[in-house]
DNA sequence: AGTGTAATTGAGCGTTCACTCAAAAAGTAA
DNA sequence: TTACTTTTTGAGTGAACGCTCAATTACACT
């Protein structure tokens, strides 16, 4: 999964895989049929991992809104150099990336689990509404698909060149943006 | 351009580039050194495009900020289906996730071409704060970075298979955002 | 038309790609 | 220990990769 999140899916060769896992070509395919294979699995690790760490962060506030402007500032704390991660951008982003335009399979997996990531967004938020975070008449599907963009844009700026702090403050300034919904502010 | 736009580096083959230039190997070689060269030209091109792009856009708005607005609601109709680009995200972000952890030279340039549209944005906001349009005591580089974050999580965001009024209206919803920063608003 | 230069051609180079499979090793059960 | 099944091995497959270069064609100038 770390490979192929680091190089891509053209980008790892088998080879690497092979280093990776500590495993033989012809085990590899008996295990997962093929590099396809492989690859739909890790993304699909990829994706549960990441919505085991949104839930268990937001288990950590009361207020929904509180919790999902604590998850940007997380995701640039992750992005600091001392973190050693395969890539600071989403793995489910540069498949989508990579994949639409040439492998249709891979761009569909990687629609479906985004489609997946916006409606846990959208029960959250409707969660915020019921607890009085959030206008009555809040678009809640049209607030999670701009929270979920931001997401993408701020882990994809992420991958510059950038000082550190450029990061934090980017996410800071998404998180603000949140604040215009609140109800009263 | 337009091939490596819709497939990338690596998912470009040389047998589809000569097919897309009508040149043969040694004629493909002799002109640009390699295929590393002629993506280096074809992002280069791209670049140069988008830059013309936006300074066209800008010149039909006295206000910086209503002609930024603008460029998003633009972006987003040319999301729609109707329009045939080699894709919809951002073939400088699509090199920059792809080169990123693998071809250094790669990602440079597409670093350093991102660090260039962060200055022109950073240009315009101050222009907006000499109008009046933005409070004097702005920070327009930060501004800058969020609005580029803005930007790439959009052209992220269409890659996907949505429905194109959910690219629209998230487009307005990020021109929405740039209205808080407004003065007086 | 004749001559020198520049540009183009395409067969084919070595390498790497994802992948296979007969043989060997490891595991299981009596 | 023996007989059987499952798993692993790694040399080797054909295909596709980026790229080269001697031969050819097109061009420029007299």
């Amino acid at each position: 999964m770390n490979l192929f999140w680091e190089k891509g899916f053209a980008g790892a060769s088998m080879k690497q895989i092979e280093l990776a896992l500590d495993m033989r070509p012809g085990s590899i395919y008996a295990t997962f049929g093929s590099k396809d294979g492989l690859f739909r699995e890790a993304l699909a690790a990829y994706a549960e991992r990441g919505g085991v760490e949104l839930r268990e962060h937001l288990a950590g506030y009361s207020s929904v809104l509180d919790g999902l402007q604590g998850y940007l500032r997380r995701i640039a704390q992750q992005s600091k150099p001392g973190e050693a991660t395969p890539s600071r951008a989403c793995m489910i982003v540069k498949t989508l990336l990579e994949a639409s335009n040439s492998n249709s399979a891979m761009a569909e997996q990687a629609n479906t689990i985004l489609d997946a990531v916006e409606q846990s967004l959208v029960q959250l938020l409707e969660q915020a509404k019921m607890q009085g975070e959030l206008a009555a008449d809040t678009d809640c599907a049209r607030l999670a698909r701009l929270f979920q963009a931001q997401l993408i844009g701020l882990r994809s700026f992420a991958q510059r060149e950038t000082h550190p702090e450029h990061v934090t403050s980017l996410a800071e300034d998404m998180a603000a943006t949140l604040d215009h919904y609140r109800v009263r502010h």
